[in-house]
DNA sequence: CGGGTGCGAGACAACGTTGTCACGGGAGTG
DNA sequence: CACTCCCGTGACAACGTTGTCTCGCACCCG
């Protein structure tokens, strides 16, 4: 900036008054700016003028998300950016792969950058390590699932609902041995999930197994065994409530193996794209992650702005769609048997 | 940090060479000034820092995508992040959706946040603007794509080849009216796999027909249609090639609607989730996103670190993965044809 | 015991930018 | 004609940090 003031023959302080679009500079003096501006390359420096600057905007904000290559996340991420482009805001991403380590350090590395504010997926058990990692007046969001410890508004999915209508979905075909697949029941949306499935089962008066529940899957690899295992106990279910994308992906793999993808139903949890293109195609409660990340965005930049008063709670509604595969009956089971003996 | 000093009643300077790290501090004063920091919850500015410092380094990197929320980007993207994780260094993303102005916007955005390098996927014809957008010495790398207009180095997939092979493949397996279908051949990585697709039909003896090249397909809606469009003019295709993500998803769909999926030949080019789940899963050139991202990445750094020497290309190689929908003969459709009379 | 050496610590300027204030001159007012 | 006011412009300090220089002191060697 110095050069620049030095080619068009002016003080510092001019240059910085046409670079920020300050009235009281003479046309003929932009003119002369502009032009040494063109020549030198110049490019201002957005951390050093916030820096002299009193409001302290880097114009960026940071996304703390669970891996930036799952669907789930990227569209996220994309409502996120969507939303900070039409502020000029810029966005910082990082994977936390269900690290609370990683969590804070990227708080922190992002808290060293001076981003404008956090949204965060957190997985770790506890969030108040926020209060001493962020400077005071660094807003938060969570998304996807609460954050503990320090209050911050909060963007969530209907969880208990959704799980409750999938389960009741498949109750409402007919089933009773149903199960109910997915992550540690630590995570809370895995928690929530297995809540609304037992609170459809009560409903209907159906008592739980506990051989039907399994939890800790967290890869599509893992999922596919423990269904398969499932299967080759007694007493099989005759649907499946799956209540993760992962865990969907890999009991249909399974379903496939076993060659009852036609006879055993099953309803996941958070579409996933091409779920109708499988046969049969998969009935899903879909989360609308958009629609997360736009809210989410929305209440930060509030928050970034100014906004005051206590933390809010934002819940995203869920949508059954049904495809095929969580229309089957029990009864198709057997139809399905006498048809493959036929072949 | 001013107020750290104070608190642990040293000298600013003594404050910064605890936080660096730096040699020849007493013990006991680095225990005071630690917990001086402690009290205050003092973060340091790292923008602040290089504003000083010689080097220059923000530690952190900008990532121009296609679509954040696309799986090849994304997988891009894991990729880049996880060779910045090593490092310590954060990553600015940015959509660029096809849009040369966008492309534009948020290379300055970055070059105003000094990022230290950028990794681009270039959308527009020509990037010489980089020259004089971004800062002197600050590297480039493309992925994906080459730019045009300055030397960088770039990382590419063997698309020639790749699609070569798939053309090579189906034709082994008895196609002759085999369409092409893509992205508008103004885009780089879809004329290459257009080149290798007439380079696979030449080469075979087979005379390309004009009717059967169909570009300018960027949504697979777009696709979905102008397949559904191809099969009901004369003289249809018994195979498909389909140059892109998008397109060979609505390719699928079409086939399914027109219930030719089990009698058309299909190969796409670029793997996708779920490609091995539909039926009959979808033969694939499969590219290898996280190489291109690690490849691209590394070559990054090695320039930030000060490599010198000209510009560099990386050729990923693709592999092809044989499913089912690629080796479908043209005999499969008047065999379908029969068994569909049968039912 | 004198002089050199090395180590711990601080003073000060500078990085690129902007807020604040001051200054000079032309227009408008009485 | 003197006075005020406003407009365009520049000088200067300050933001948070670190490179450079200096200083005082303890230590070692001859």
């Amino acid at each position: 900036m110095n050069d620049v003031a030095r080619a068009a023959r002016v003080s510092l302080k001019t240059v910085s008054r046409v670079v920020n679009g300050e009235d009281n500079v003479s046309p003929v003096l932009v003119a002369q700016v502009r032009s040494a501006i063109e020549l030198l390359n110049y490019s201002p420096d957005i951390g050093a003028s916030n820096l002299r600057r009193g409001d302290r905007r880097t114009e960026t904000i940071g996304l703390l998300l669970e891996d930036v290559g799952n669907p789930f996340s990227s569209a996220l991420h994309r409502a996120v950016e969507d939303e900070a482009r039409t502020r000029g805001v810029q966005v910082l991403t990082g994977s936390l792969d269900d690290d609370p380590r990683r969590e804070r350090e990227l708080a922190r590395a992002f808290t060293m950058r001076r981003a404008d504010g956090l949204i965060i997926v957190p997985v770790g058990p506890d969030q108040s390590y926020l209060a001493t990692e962020l400077r005071v007046d660094t807003p938060v969001v969570f998304v996807d699932r609460p954050g503990q410890g320090i209050p911050a508004d909060t963007v969530l999915a209907t969880n208990v609902i959704g799980a409750t209508e999938a389960t009741r979905h498949l109750i409402a075909h007919g089933h009773r041995r149903i199960a109910c697949l997915g992550d540690h029941l630590r995570i809370s949306t895995a928690r929530h999930r297995h809540d609304g499935y037992l609170a459809a089962l009560r409903e209907a008066g159906v008592t739980p197994d506990p051989a039907l529940t399994v939890s800790g899957l967290h890869t599509a690899a893992l999922a596919e065994s423990k269904v398969m295992e499932l299967f080759h106990r007694p007493g099989p279910p005759t649907a499946l409530f799956t209540s993760q994308n992962l865990v969907t992906i890999g009991a249909v793999r399974a379903l496939r193996r076993l060659g009852l993808h036609r006879s055993v139903a099953l309803v996941g949890f958070d579409d996933f794209p091409l779920a109708d293109l499988v046969e049969p195609a998969i009935t899903v409660v879909a989360q609308d992650p958009a629609m997360m990340g736009r809210t989410a965005a929305q209440a930060l930049f509030r928050r970034i702005d100014g906004g005051t008063g206590p933390a809010a709670e934002h819940w995203i509604p869920t949508t059954l769609i049904r495809r095929g595969s969580g229309e089957l009956t029990p009864a198709a089971r057997l139809l399905d048997d006498r048809l493959a003996d036929s072949l």
